[in-house]
DNA sequence: TTGAAAGCGCTAACAC
DNA sequence: GTGTTAGCGCTTTCAA
């Protein structure tokens, strides 16, 4: 026996009125708490509402409400099982849950029709604002839907020929500061190791590397730039054969969370992560845990997520400023893999 | 200048009707693709559709449709940043993907309150059902809603007072095979350290903790059983105490991902992790490269969050057969920390 | 303080 | 093929 044998239908609050003696709109006015109405009334009202397990059917009032609110906004992000993404996604549940605002989630896995496909079910259902980690590099087709009053808010990355308000962190900063940071620490020959070269967090991260190359007169080799590494293991499959040589890197920078881990996996296998100095990009939980414990540069993602929300939820409540860009500075933490010096 | 101040209105089925010249049900059909329109007009209706950037209400369709569909699903897991709850949204989001139905998710923090918050909140915007990990020891309130016809899995923890669909792993024999896996090593005073002692998973797990005592002759010992950690850090102010003395645990079963995370950091600040054995519940994502490498039970946290999907859209489907309990299997995979042997 | 009527944007039922 | 009408469950407007 399961549900379904039993299956009824949904009580209305026009079966609540019926059975409490009352008009609908009076059942209206209790289920909303707008008062004036008689304590005798109200209380026939809610024992109604008990008898007959009454929900209100919030899609159906939103048809018809002036504000047009649904209650609900949408994020989009690169992989909800990354512990980026999700991190973020907690931090925008925090804000929207002190205002009775629930979240849709999805993953884009940088596919630019995925996130074509998935801002087109959120505004089918009518969210009321979307944030979105993008996957293409050419949102005008978001001009629209930003125009009849859905705002956005473009996290991680900016939007592209579109104008609208965002939360990014210091990239170019945090891949100049990891680069010059090996330098100081006696490397000249330092690979970099990252994520599809389209990624803007990436090439922005790669520019910070080159810049600190730049102004310590080191030449900008391409030979040990490596980008199109996606996960661990194909950062791994990528450095493993990279080592031996009289001209291989003496220390690596490694720009994503995934990337780091092919690096340190690579580093262990060769035996090598005593010899060759590591910084990685983005939060490793075991980071200290490691032997070297890992240098990293790391992002506030609980601030960017929070900043989102609330920018977001500025807008909602009606802000018409200008769109604002903000920015979230990043942390290098020394711990052992960035301060080996090189073997010669 | 931003979106707010060019606020236009949006446009609906009729209007796209008047610009075509054709009725607001030949729109319908040409939106819905139910076939039946005259080339020419169906032409007409598509310009008019892009012309006026024309996006369907969902909302509104689902009011009068007769299946009474949203396309939409409920997912109530502990934290969304957790990555056992991630790795599980994320299975399930693909599953609902090919159906083209979205995931609303919530975290319950271990809260019984807010489990009812939010599953009355994902109700009034009438979901098509709900996937959801317990947290509380109750769940007879929610037959009205299941009588009413939304169907409920449970995932990861069966329900309390209530019939339905469940997804849920090995528990008691993941905990009975990893005590084993110590006591085989030679291990007789083996501690135990879990989340709070209300979850049904670590009561399971550590159900199977007692059981491969017992089977093997060993005295169950409180003294060295402790509950109630939550986090790593919990977990390290729980167990940096209980080493140093004349009868201190030669082993630990760490019965969780954050617990087993705390009792590595533990015992790497006491020096201990080579002469300590350890076996951890669920995945980690680092465990190959610490020294020693870490010995983990896993459950296959993919499987389990298709499962649950799976069975969620058979109910959506029509199925009315018996509730089904599924059953996922847990791996023990040895590594290095829990093939210590006792020293004395 | 209460209620009747209209209508949100759409689909269903039934014409033609 | 195509259109008309009613109505999903609610809020709004306006009258009493």
């Amino acid at each position: 026996m399961t549900q379904f044998h039993t299956s009824r239908t949904r009580s209305t609050m026009r079966e609540v009125a019926e059975r409490a003696g009352a008009s609908i709109k009076t059942v209206s006015r209790v289920i909303n708490g707008e008062g004036n109405v008689n304590p005798e009334l109200f209380e026939r009202v809610m024992s109604a509402v008990k008898e007959l397990d009454y929900r209100p059917n919030l899609q159906a009032g939103f048809l018809r409400r002036s504000d047009g609110k649904t209650q609900t906004i949408g994020l989009l992000v690169e992989n909800i099982s990354n512990p980026f993404s999700s991190a973020l996604h907690r931090a925008i549940e925090d804000v929207a849950r002190q205002r009775n605002v629930i979240v849709f989630a999805g993953s884009l896995d940088e596919d630019t029709h995925r996130e074509q496909e998935l801002t087109s079910a959120f505004f089918a259902r009518r969210v009321d604002g979307l944030i979105i980690v993008p996957a293409g590099d050419d949102h005008a087709y978001l001009s629209k839907e930003q125009g009849a009053g859905t705002p956005l808010v473009f996290l991680d990355r900016p939007p592209v020929n579109l104008d609208a308000d965002s939360v990014v962190a210091t990239n170019f900063d945090g891949g100049f500061a990891a680069t010059m940071h090996l330098i100081k620490h006696g490397h000249r020959r330092i690979a970099y190791i990252g994520d599809y070269a389209t990624i803007y967090t990436g090439a922005q991260r790669l520019a910070g590397y080159k810049k600190a190359l730049e102004v310590s007169n080191i030449a900008y080799d391409a030979a040990i730039v490596f980008q199109g590494s996606h996960s661990s293991a194909d950062a791994q499959a990528t450095l493993s054969g990279i080592f031996g040589g009289s001209s291989s890197p003496t220390a690596i920078f490694a720009s994503q969370n995934f990337v780091t881990i092919g690096a340190i996996r690579t580093l262990h296998q060769l035996g090598l992560q005593g010899s060759v100095a590591l910084v990685g990009f983005d939060e490793i939980s075991e980071a200290d845990l490691l032997a070297p414990a890992i240098t990293l540069v790391t992002q506030n993602v609980t601030a960017m997520g929070e900043s989102a929300a609330e920018l977001l939820f500025k807008r909602l409540d009606g802000d018409d400023g200008d769109y604002e860009k903000k920015v979230i500075p990043t942390v290098l933490t020394p711990r052992g893999s960035g301060e080996i010096s090189p073997k010669y």
